[in-house]
DNA sequence: AACAAGTTTGTGAGCGTACACGCAAAATTG
DNA sequence: CAATTTTGCGTGTACGCTCACAAACTTGTT
């Protein structure tokens, strides 16, 4: 292995030099710095990242601002597994996180967690922006501190964010559809039910809907969907007296749940039960994977988000320590999981 | 963070003291181990790996037998993509990877290549075992050497391997029954072309079948399947007069493929315009993906090859450098490929 | 020519761990 | 009880890099 002592030899000059000329300081006359910047390249050197880690002797702190996991729905478990995972992974490298929790459900709680994040001065910042507008609101002060973010599952654009890490809403919508299409007839009604979200989800589930809708109007004109707005999502009677009432007048085929709560669309199947109709949902939450092992649940799309929060802190791990710059975009995989392959996934 | 030093220092120790007793190397009284430890414990000492490797100075070199990849089989080329990476990633630990190439088909050539592995003298091995008989006559010798050794992609057992990465064929037969069933109807005609393969691989794919009949005898017993044996692979009029000679006498709704050669069905398929049958394969090779974008194949089976590449080296990596033991089966997710998600797979 | 001020380059300690070496105290031997 | 061996432990250098500081060399000014 070539050092950066072999490299100082080389070159006539000392390791001060070389340590000058590779990371830009200084201080360094044009003529030496070009001839050691030649002999590093002949000899292909590469600095050892283990042993300048070492030799830096600096800790970095990243600031996580995520959803906080509830008992009825774990989906922001799963980042939050991923993000520990990869701190633990790296740990070595004097990389620790702290978390900032909030409820996705009530975006002054956002606020409040962004607020806190931005004090905790971090030297990087993982953010799920749930809320656009309040997002605006505060990232300006990340910018003003040259803080770099990275936005993981919630795509927001018009931001300085190093990355994205998540799925594209509309294709998954898509591919929701393929799904439902292979298992439906000519004819056929599908029924899309929305439960009254707050704003911050509105747009990546409106996404998805219109996604899911494109492909029928593509390929299966014949299909007719219906949309079925169901005023309160905590409870399970007011769902189930909605959805009654709506398979009431038609004879539905198939169900599209945009959101991660199918469980409680199969629920209601089930208590009247409706089995046979097709469900297609998001997420492999505890309760989802039990409907589909149960055959209630046909599909589900898994965003994999133990990796987006893995794979979110990996990369600024990358950018502090390495100095790598990331991609833009890293589309995270859209899973198709059935009763068959869940437990594998 | 606390370092040996501190340790030593509340221990009333020297550094070298410390180091002993972390290692469990002689020379330690049993009285001072035991205060060692019990600070070392008190203080939830761990070694940091960064100044570790630096010190120890050490390289690794680990050898990797896998299939070469060919113009019309591109499988293999995705997990060599996955070590190179891995290796990217870890090479500031001193690790390198040999590659011995074989051809897949031919079952000295692997013979030729496990014995310069064998040579080679690697304080690693990553294997496709893709004979078993071939490998069992070869493997004591690294058993002898104590050489750590893991198999990705096809699973053989009986034999010390550190770890196995990758699919249960029969699950994943079952998996593509369940995709299959979904587009069936009643009284449905599935077949099934296995093309004359050598032994090696014969024993997954015969597994993949055995679970794909399995679903049907469980849960649609009307469905008929019947297997069709291709004589010649390479030939495609070969293939073309089988299968139409076959399609003459049945009407099929449904072929499924269990080796990554669907292409070739899809072909044909398309050369006799019978697109409308549904087909069902494994892996995501260039051709495939053609196939399943222009709609002939509906659904692929990915074992996310590349992944069991980099996995089996990180893992080795982290048994080599970190002394951790690995489980003894990583399952590799069993990926559902559709026109609608092939690219963000 | 002498000196100040600025520019360029070299030196050495330190990051946390590993391990060879050496020395003292304890244990064994005759 | 002295001579010898064994055991237990401390010391110091090395790994490759960073950075503060010191040293050497330029340049410009009087």
């Amino acid at each position: 292995m070539t050092t950066i002592k072999d490299i100082a030899k080389k070159a006539n000059v000392s390791t001060g030099t070389v340590d000058r000329v590779i990371h830009n300081r200084p201080g360094v006359s044009e003529k030496t710095k070009a001839h050691v910047q030649k002999i590093i390249k002949e000899h292909n050197f590469q600095i050892n990242t283990i042993a300048s880690t070492l030799a830096l002797n600096k800790s970095y702190k990243i600031g996580v601002l995520i959803p906080e996991a509830r008992a009825e729905n774990e989906f922001w478990s799963e980042p939050k597994k991923g993000i520990e995972t990869a701190i633990e992974e790296i740990k070595n490298f004097k990389i620790s996180a702290t978390f900032f929790k909030f409820n996705q459900f009530d975006s002054n709680s956002y606020q409040d967690a962004f607020l806190n994040l931005i004090k905790g001065n971090f030297e990087a910042v993982l953010i799920a922006p749930v809320f656009h507008k309040e997002t605006a609101k505060f990232i300006k002060q990340l910018d003003k501190k040259q803080t770099p973010y990275v936005f993981i599952n919630t795509e927001i654009k018009g931001f300085n964010a190093l990355s994205f890490i998540g799925q594209d809403s509309y294709k998954s919508g898509y591919l929701a559809a393929k799904l439902m299409s292979v298992m439906m007839t000519d004819n056929a009604q599908i029924l899309i039910p929305v439960f009254r979200l707050n704003k911050g989800n509105y747009s990546s589930i409106n996404n998805r809907i219109t996604g899911f809708k494109a492909f029928f109007k593509e390929k299966y004109t014949s299909v007719k969907i219906k949309d079925l707005v169901i005023p309160n999502f905590k409870n399970l009677e007011v769902i189930n007296n909605t959805l009654n009432e709506a398979l009431k007048n038609d004879i539905v085929d198939g169900i599209f749940v945009p959101s991660s709560s199918s469980f409680l669309i199969a629920e209601c199947l089930e208590n009247s039960q409706l089995n046979h109709i097709r469900l297609v949902g998001y997420d492999t939450n505890k309760k989802n994977i039990e409907f589909l092992k149960n055959d209630t649940i046909d599909f589900l799309i898994c965003q994999n988000p133990y990796n987006q929060g893995y794979k979110g802190i990996k990369l600024l791990s990358d950018y502090l320590v390495m100095n790598k710059t990331p991609k833009p975009i890293y589309p995270s995989p859209m899973t198709i999981v059935t009763k068959e392959n869940v437990d594998s996934i």
